[in-house]
DNA sequence: TTGTATGCGTTATCAG
DNA sequence: CTGATAACGCATACAA
């Protein structure tokens, strides 16, 4: 059997509240009685019984992560999150979550009526799904966002801002002599994508360029949907020099659709993406993009999760943190410079 | 406060011990009073507190699973364990691993330690790590490894046939009239490179086709392994004709190259990969691969640990399944059949 | 500043 | 077949 409180308490000659007050860093203990069980403890290895702590305060010390298998980014979202909800002492507990999958529901619902999680982290796109903000409302449990695609609502969040990032690589094909840029636009339901349409716009508008709604695709963000829209964009005489795919797997498959119509990436066409997702190095050629700093936001977004279960936090708080440019060899300088 | 196994047993006018024994299912108890207790259950919605049951049994109904960012398929293996381990009613306790990184080393230290997990599975290729073998030996805690990079000793293990995957995929580039097949070989102390070597070897073999050295590169597994390896081979005046990468990120490291060398894939040379990763589909051309079972085969790793756990088995199970062929894009027809 | 007593909800022991 | 009672190890009112 492992050393208890107890053995300590008998050890150091007190009481067993007191190598409590140790072990938890409560004040009201003197400097030689703390000594003295801070040794004890030392000596016997003593590491306290996390299932009786649970148990004794009915927390669990947990945090659920919902991963949507067909979100992006999944790997480096989890990585982070373990990281760091490790350092705060909480053990993450992933739930791959497929809304309208009654499982999935099921699950959930026993998660957090069990009270086996004392949070919730949501990562794109489950912040959406309508059965998890409800349990959520229902049971007060306390719940953090991370980059959700739905701003609305007094949720809490912490989110990159896809404005600022959709700006800034647009200046950058801007820069390199484009003036005919098409945009992907993902799910118009989508907070993100439509942030990425307005930064889009915005970078347009303050270098004098035309809209033109036929650069424009409503489109998925993903292989499929950037092989199929870039089909589209690239039918007509008047194509565009340069695609803003709005997502790194959809300039993937923008470069696919290309490739097969033999038209020279960055040569004739400039393509970008969004997320800097590990494919987007891999691919031939690299894909500029807009990376995210995931580590801070998932950092930002646990701690505020951890400081609203130890009431330290209303849990209030809604942080948007910029982005950076991702050079590679995707984008490169416009073709025949005539506007 | 929710409700407990006391309120069942006033409810059904027994003891608590008689709930307990119909909650899991004891003998001895006789179907009147089974039927009475469990239909105080149904009507008050009577669920048990797992952290008590976990405090009383010090038992964490907990795996942890070793995850290297380094690995392959991270995701694949993941949500496959999640989903097999809540079938049998047990958290998953995902732990990022990076060999040689002592805060990881720590971490899993003291997560053995203080018994909160009661088994542990490992992803290749943390299931090379010195460091870990030594936890488990000494702790004695249950373990089986998923397609680990070593299968020496006795530890059990699950895991996909790597030889029978690369003979059937050489056997399958034989058929399309290849005869000059590269072959790029990973690390030479992983099981799992040799097991593909061996398979592309038999292939030869049996096709009574020459084996030559130079076709032969060690490399690593990934992407930056591929590109170079495909240079080294492509560079001479004998080149291969079709290239079996070893694995799907070293085949889109060989797609780069010869891209990059304006080599047409797969009009003069064919590329082959392993492991069907997502990324084999959404390469130009697609990846011909070899898929494993992953889903059987964690099955079956989850399905024997628990066993063990409930010592119903004696844990010295070793269990190899066979892959199957998946056809893209970048295999074809020899250009030039002469041999 | 320190200690005592009680409760948390199960499972396990052992007597009926 | 059934039940009373004791662990399990910690946290926490409350008393000193």
């Amino acid at each position: 059997m492992a050393v208890t409180i107890k053995d300590v308490a008998r050890a150091a000659g007190c009481s067993i509240k007191t190598v409590s007050r140790v072990v938890n860093d409560e004040p009201y203990v003197s400097e030689a009685t703390r000594a003295r069980v801070q040794k004890a403890i030392d000596e016997l290895g003593y590491v306290p019984n996390i299932f009786a702590r649970r148990f004794a305060q009915q927390r669990s010390y947990t945090l659920g992560v919902l991963l949507h298998s067909g979100g992006y980014n999944q790997q480096a979202w989890l990585s982070s999150i373990l990281e760091i909800g490790y350092e705060y002492n909480y053990d993450i507990l992933p739930q791959s979550y497929f809304p309208a999958y009654k499982k999935s529901q099921q699950k959930l619902a026993s998660l957090i009526h069990e009270r086996r999680i004392d949070g919730l982290v949501t990562t794109p796109p489950c912040d959406l799904d309508e059965f998890v903000l409800q349990q959520v409302t229902q049971s007060g449990i306390p719940l953090v966002r991370v980059n959700p695609y739905d701003r609305s609502g007094d949720l809490p969040y912490v989110s990159g801002d896809d404005f600022q990032g959709a700006r800034m690589l647009t200046q950058h094909l801007m820069d390199l002599g484009h003036r005919r840029i098409a945009f992907f636009r993902g799910p118009l339901n989508h907070r993100m994508s439509v942030d990425r349409f307005h930064g889009y716009r915005a970078a347009l508008e303050e270098g004098r360029l035309e809209y033109r709604a036929e650069w424009v695709q409503d489109s998925l963000f993903n292989f499929d949907g950037g092989y199929n829209a870039t089909r589209m964009v690239m039918r007509g005489e008047d194509r565009p020099t340069a695609i803003f795919a709005g997502s790194d797997e959809s300039a993937q498959g923008a470069l696919f659709a290309l490739r097969e119509m033999g038209i020279e990436v960055p040569g004739e066409v400039s393509v970008a993406g969004f997320d800097d997702m590990p494919l987007a190095g891999n691919t031939w050629p690299g894909i500029t993009t807009v990376q995210m700093p995931y580590r801070n936001i998932v950092e930002q977004a646990v701690n505020l999760l951890v400081d609203v279960l130890n009431k330290k936090d209303s849990g209030l708080q809604q942080v948007i943190l910029p982005g950076r440019l991702i050079l590679r060899g995707s984008t490169g300088p416009v073709p025949d410079p005539q506007g």
